[in-house]
DNA sequence: GAGACGTGGGA
DNA sequence: TTCCCAAGTCT
């Protein structure tokens, strides 16, 4: 915690008046993507949509323009969606318990202790990539695939919070932190970290960890296709022909199953027999 | 529980 | 250039 004292980022969804939609909207941004491209979008999100119910009040296409090219665009969907129900369902103010947060689409195990904790302080532990990476590496002492945290991963790290539930949220993000700027990934600086003395990984001298299952290769696949019909739909003011969209793959077949997967998800909608926009 | 789901930067 | 990774969620 004093490194975190120290070095951590002054960023603005960590100022103290942040609100708990200011904290939603950016755990949500940063799921899977780095914070300097959420930095871009983030300000301009939320000069925009200051609480839930201004962002329900909007289309899906305003928001998923203003989403950009942050990534999984189904999240800009559900924010919405989110936004929706705290507007219909909770006068408009963000659930302050884990239970509840839960239930919002695109609030899942992660996203809703992230919350409860920065934004409401509940004692509840928040385990991301960095802190199971931090966890599995000091604790451990070995290093492990990265995959989504388990219920096991969080037991663990309950037992090492803080009992004052503000110190145990900032104890979170502290770990967090150490992960994203020390202990990270692919060339973690063990000489910069407060715990290389007592951690059981560096101890046993780094050993590399079990190699992670291979991800999909890019080109040529249906997400890459996704993506540009979503840039395509993105840049249009208005509709646009749906054969323009078949074209946006060499295989005219993928790039109709792609528009079919965007119109089932929600992200795009058919205008009329031959034009496809984003949804209103 | 494996697989799908965007994007871009650093190694 | 290619590979891997970045505050996961949903089906």
């Amino acid at each position: 915690m004093d490194f975190f004292a120290e070095h951590g980022r002054d960023l603005p969804w960590r100022e103290p008046t942040a609100s708990p939609w200011a904290i939603l909207v950016s755990e949500v941004m940063l799921q899977q993507t780095p914070v300097n491209r959420v930095l871009r979008v983030f300000g301009q999100w939320m000069a925009r949509w200051p609480d839930p119910t201004s962002l329900a009040a909007d289309t899906p296409a305003d928001v998923i323009r203003i989403w950009g090219r942050l990534g999984y665009p189904r999240r800009a969907l559900r924010l919405h969606a989110a936004a929706t129900v705290i507007t219909a369902r909770h006068t408009g103010v963000v659930p302050d318990n884990v239970e509840t947060l839960l239930l919002l689409p695109g609030i899942g195990e992660y996203t809703a202790r992230a919350v409860a904790a920065f934004a409401f302080h509940r004692r509840t532990p928040v385990v991301d990539t960095n802190v199971r990476r931090v966890l599995s590496r000091v604790v451990r002492g070995v290093d492990e695939p990265r995959e989504p945290a388990t219920a096991a991963d969080r037991a663990e790290m309950a037992t090492l919070l803080p009992l004052e539930p503000a110190k145990a949220a900032r104890f979170s993000a502290a770990v967090m932190e150490l992960g994203a700027l020390v202990c990270s990934a692919r060339s973690p600086a063990c000489g910069w970290c407060p715990l290389a003395d007592r951690c059981r990984w560096r101890m046993a001298g780094s050993p590399p960890g079990q190699a992670r299952r291979a991800v999909q290769t890019w080109h040529g696949t249906d997400r890459q296709v996704r993506g540009r019909i979503m840039a395509a739909l993105r840049a249009s003011d208005g509709p646009i022909p749906e054969v323009t969209v078949a074209q946006l793959s060499a295989d005219t077949e993928q790039g109709l199953r792609c528009l079919a997967s965007l119109l089932a998800d929600g992200l795009a909608v058919r205008v009329d027999s031959v034009h496809i926009a984003l949804p209103d």
